[in-house]
DNA sequence: AAACAGGCCTAAA
DNA sequence: TTTAGGCCTGTT
């Protein structure tokens, strides 16, 4: 088992620039999980870590090598939010949600991982999600230590392009099975090359990933969102629609908001999911 | 118990 | 081009 030693707090920036709780509840990734003191534990890109807010700081409990390499970008760290937030130009009901949301980070999660997590959420609730992602994990990832804990990776495309249906039962993700194992194919098999959807621009990413069956327009926005990386991708899902009813005009187009329209959506989303409440209060 | 859930697909207007 | 019903499963 290869082992991650974790013996170093490195400081990820102020809670203001990056909020651990608003980042991972936003409904963004599956895959962080609080214990009773607010310390989050997570497993992205084959690493484990711990994220620990003190005071008005940030730490994350990794490896020099592994934040340089993998965390420092995963948090995107080197992004400016608070003078995108400056930028937006939409009245005082955006103003108000990115007040809000202030410490939202948008993840730049794998490819591959936030794409299979989108289509397994179709239909489901984010504590549902988390479970099918972690049985999916610790029956077809790879087991890791990290803390003195075994960890699991998510499996790669071509792990599930070789599943079957049967072989997915144990997860009971229904009628998305065939979805995952459609869409590792493509990945796996060169029909779909994630990393060139990164590089080319929304429209053509966008197009290419509602080519899979079981991707729609919510779905391949996510994708887009999370995993490639195009911050003008705009998810719009019930909450987001009656959001959207109840404060923008009907003709409303999410790109008038600009190449960050997505971090505009976290902020809106995260609004109305939180009824407008603090976690905090 | 029946309806619903952070969608998608197909069939039918 | 828009709309209804069904779909796996788990929860209320």
């Amino acid at each position: 088992m290869r082992k991650l030693p974790a013996d170093n707090m490195i400081c990820l920036g102020s809670v203001k620039e990056l909020d651990p709780v608003k980042t991972f509840e936003c409904g963004q990734c599956f895959r962080w999980n609080a214990d009773e003191n607010g310390v989050y534990t997570g497993v992205a890109g084959g690493r484990a870590a711990r994220v620990v807010t003190k005071g008005k700081k940030v730490y994350i409990k990794t490896t020099n090598e592994d934040f340089y390499g993998f965390w420092r970008s995963y948090f995107d760290l080197e992004l400016d939010y608070e003078a995108i937030r400056q930028g937006f130009d939409a009245g005082d009901y955006l103003k108000q949600c990115a007040g809000f949301g202030a410490g939202i980070r948008i993840l730049r999660q794998d490819r591959w991982e936030a794409l299979c997590s989108f289509i397994l959420s179709q239909c489901n609730n984010i504590p549902r999600i988390k479970k099918l992602v972690e049985t999916l994990c610790r029956c077809f990832g790879g087991v890791f230590e990290y803390d003195g804990e075994a960890f699991y990776s998510f499996p790669d495309a071509e792990t599930v392009a070789c599943l079957t249906e049967r072989d997915l039962a144990p997860l009971r993700c229904g009628y998305r099975a065939p979805y995952i194992i459609g869409a590792a194919k493509a990945v796996a098999g060169g029909g779909i090359d994630l990393d060139k959807l990164a590089l080319a621009d929304m429209d053509e990413a966008m197009k290419a990933l509602l080519s899979l069956d079981g991707v729609g327009v919510k779905v391949a926005s996510c994708a887009a969102l999370f995993g490639l990386g195009h911050m003008e991708a705009f998810p719009v899902d019930v909450w987001m629609k009656r959001a959207m009813r109840e404060h923008f005009p009907p003709d409303f187009d999410p790109r008038s908001l600009g190449p960050y329209a997505g971090l505009a959506q976290q902020y809106i989303f995260y609004y109305a999911r939180s009824g407008g409440k603090d976690s905090s209060d």
